[in-house]
DNA sequence: CGACTAATTGAGTCGCTTCAATAAGCGTGG
DNA sequence: CCACGCTTATTGAAGCGACTCAATTAGTCG
């Protein structure tokens, strides 16, 4: 009731902090694990980390660094990928906003996270995150479902790389994406027709365990088939969702 | 300090219980989730569920369908697979005494368990799990712990998957197994360079999505390289683990 | 010991990769 | 707005690694 005090004193705080702070607008708030915290706190964990733009290109984490950073996403899209001591590169999984980066309660983190494209992240200091979370168990009840979840994800990825065909992995990406940008993008689809790629040919061919080659080739014959268009080299229309789905074979 | 009174008011209740209690004797009681609970707790959860012996071939859980239990492994070694719709089967996960098993807060489960040795694990209905660990966040945090790493192990499976030759599959999959039979063996060895192999060889194929035919030949060329020996259909002993460390090529 | 199953080995094929050349996007500057 | 040059993607041809199919051998258990 007196939003003009400028004193430290924990009811003006709370005031400030509820009038003021940068959570309140924030667009993934109600879908991110922080939508598990009542207001203060989410207010509270808000004021330890910052808002950061992440050009497209710039790794935010190396893989085998000391993790000290996790985030939640705003906005864009990331890739996790890790390599081998010869420098081949598999993209293991790809975060959209409302996504959690970061391996909390852990030293290292086993991964590199790079924007795919010009995104936003809200970035906190991981030892200032695993205090508050062990003092939120709401919190880590969240991020645990979202554990589980993506590794529930991963698993599914292992079948396709360990099993399916080349046409079968494309076809796979191309519904997985399609299902991933309609539900992070608060629209109401559960899948999208058209829509841009944020990964190009040979960032694909990283998620799917081919060569940038092998991507090509079965793009262009699922444009041939009638199943795809591709109206330019980042943008692709589904012509035919129920055939793609028959082709990705699971 | 009357052991013999069988009546259930809360005193008498605590006192059988660290008296009898199954949990006072399991063998993985400190190092599965439960670790995580005072011995009181430990017990309240323990009643909940029963153990229960896995023959080797028994599927425990059935992919795709309700997920209504979980479980810690006690003995033995499981298998967590999924399956195309054409019946090419994925490995996606192996579990060892102490570790969880189980989908807690979801409906469906996205992978069978199934036995791979005679097993015994720790039964419990979901329901009843899920509220007890709601009410114990020290359990969630745990579990959170696990689950998180569960998720850097399959994605460090999947660069083996998308990006790794035959040979340095079969290379990483015996050093794993090496380790992980080496730590869930209560010893304190960090590997071990003798033992029996829980998996066939078409069970090998299913995890590194090769088939039974390639692993076999890389079986052979490593023990005709004096990598490893192969005393019998199902024991290995490693020769020159710095050999095949190279080999495995991370 | 004998029968059955699991594993190994061999020969040939196929699908993806590799290497190389061409074409299409796309941003830039005239 | 279009031409230019660079980057990214596509297409082609040849090679190779893993797969398939088939035959043989080695374990294992009654």
């Amino acid at each position: 009731m007196v939003p003009e005090l400028s004193s430290s004193s924990p009811a003006s705080r709370d005031q400030r902090a509820s009038a003021t702070h940068h959570c309140d607008a924030c667009v993934v708030r109600n879908r991110a694990i922080c939508a598990a915290l009542e207001p203060e706190d989410r207010h509270a964990l808000g004021r330890e980390g910052r808002i950061q733009t992440v050009p497209r290109g710039r790794t935010l984490v190396w893989e085998g660094e000391d993790a000290m950073l996790v985030a939640n996403v705003i906005e864009g899209v990331l890739k996790l990928s890790t390599s081998t001591s010869d420098g081949r590169e598999q993209i293991v999984g790809v975060v959209y906003p409302s996504d959690f980066i970061g391996r909390p309660f852990g030293e290292r983190s086993q991964h590199s996270v790079t924007a795919l494209v010009d995104s936003r992240v809200c970035l906190l200091p991981r030892a200032a995150f695993d205090r508050f979370a062990h003092e939120h168990p709401e919190l880590e009840h969240r991020l645990l479902n979202r554990a589980l979840d993506e590794l529930d994800r991963a698993r599914r990825w292992m079948l396709l790389l360990g099993r399916k065909s080349a046409t079968e992995r494309v076809a796979s990406f191309l519904l997985e994406l399609s299902h991933r940008l309609a539900e992070s993008g608060c629209a109401g689809d559960v899948a999208l027709d058209s829509f841009e790629l944020p990964l190009d040919r040979q960032q694909i061919a990283d998620v799917l365990g081919l060569t940038i080659e092998t991507v090509s080739r079965q793009m262009s014959s699922l444009r041939a088939a009638g199943v795809i268009e591709l109206p330019g080299r980042r943008s692709l229309h589904i012509l035919d969702r129920a055939r793609l789905t028959a082709l990705a074979g699971d």
